[in-house]
DNA sequence: ATGTCAAATGGAAATGATTTTCAATAACGA
DNA sequence: TCGTTATTGAAAATCATTTCCATTTGACAT
């Protein structure tokens, strides 16, 4: 019943976006939204049940679903691109378990004053930014 | 005189880090302190004068670089690695103008309270972030 | 000065993630 | 059902970054 329903959802957002319906497409979301972490293209071919991609559809995809603020691109410091799924189109940020990987939004932003502060000091007017938090998870942090 | 005294202070802070004193090092030091805007590794050698590094001398250097502080090594969407000097190795942050590309550091960091408000909305453990910052400088927001 | 040796360099080759190409396939409106 | 057009994916290309390794060089001791 839930899971019937999700896909319906899924696919209306799909074709209200103008995207055809595949099953690549919905594969790789049906990935990504039950993911608690950023994936890579290549983690995300590997947990598809029952179905598999071509690596240049899963990248294509997933650039066209970036341009739709549906998944937001990472790129660490190991060059690798990974994908994370946005349950909310409004602004937010992910903050990382440095220990177990896993990933969670943290919906708003808290950072209107600490922008104004930077804006003084740079003389720059900030437009947009990036955050990227690290740290431990309520489970990790417990031991 | 002031160059000679940069250059004085430079060597020394090679040596006190353990490095030995390369016309290479000095050159790529030279380059990314004068430079205005993050750089890649490509940018950096073209713009040597009188020495030319070669690519693994680089990114070798700008690594350990890395490691020390010096440098902060950011990766955009284009996937270049790009390399900003940092004049304090206290935490700061860059904002970079999207007009003309000029980047400066924000020196201290306002994010204390925000941190918190995501710490508790999140449940985890905040040790560390990293912030990207963009917008226009004064000259370009002036028009 | 000179010798010694580990650190540093750089050309060439390797790596590997991402992108492009293009022919075949499939979604979907008519 | 059919035709149009988006989508797919295997293979090849791209290209930034890294590795290899033979050669060079900085720094210290003699």
């Amino acid at each position: 019943m839930v899971h019937r329903n999700t896909n319906a959802v899924r696919d209306a957002a799909l074709r209200g976006a103008g995207f055809r319906v595949t099953p690549q497409r919905q594969a790789i979301i049906r990935v990504l939204e039950t993911s608690d972490r950023p994936l890579s293209v290549e983690e995300i071919i590997s947990r598809m049940k029952g179905y598999r991609s071509g690596v240049p559809t899963v990248y294509r995809n997933l650039q066209q679903f970036a341009e739709h603020g549906w998944v937001e691109t990472l790129v660490g410091p190991d060059q690798i691109m990974r994908f994370v799924w946005c349950s909310t189109s409004k602004h937010h940020h992910h903050v990382q378990c440095e220990q177990c990987g896993r990933a969670v939004e943290v919906e708003g932003c808290a950072l209107k004053r600490a922008l104004e502060a930077m804006e003084a000091k740079s003389g720059f007017r900030i437009t947009r930014h990036q955050l990227q938090l690290f740290g431990l998870c309520p489970e990790c942090k417990g031991e």
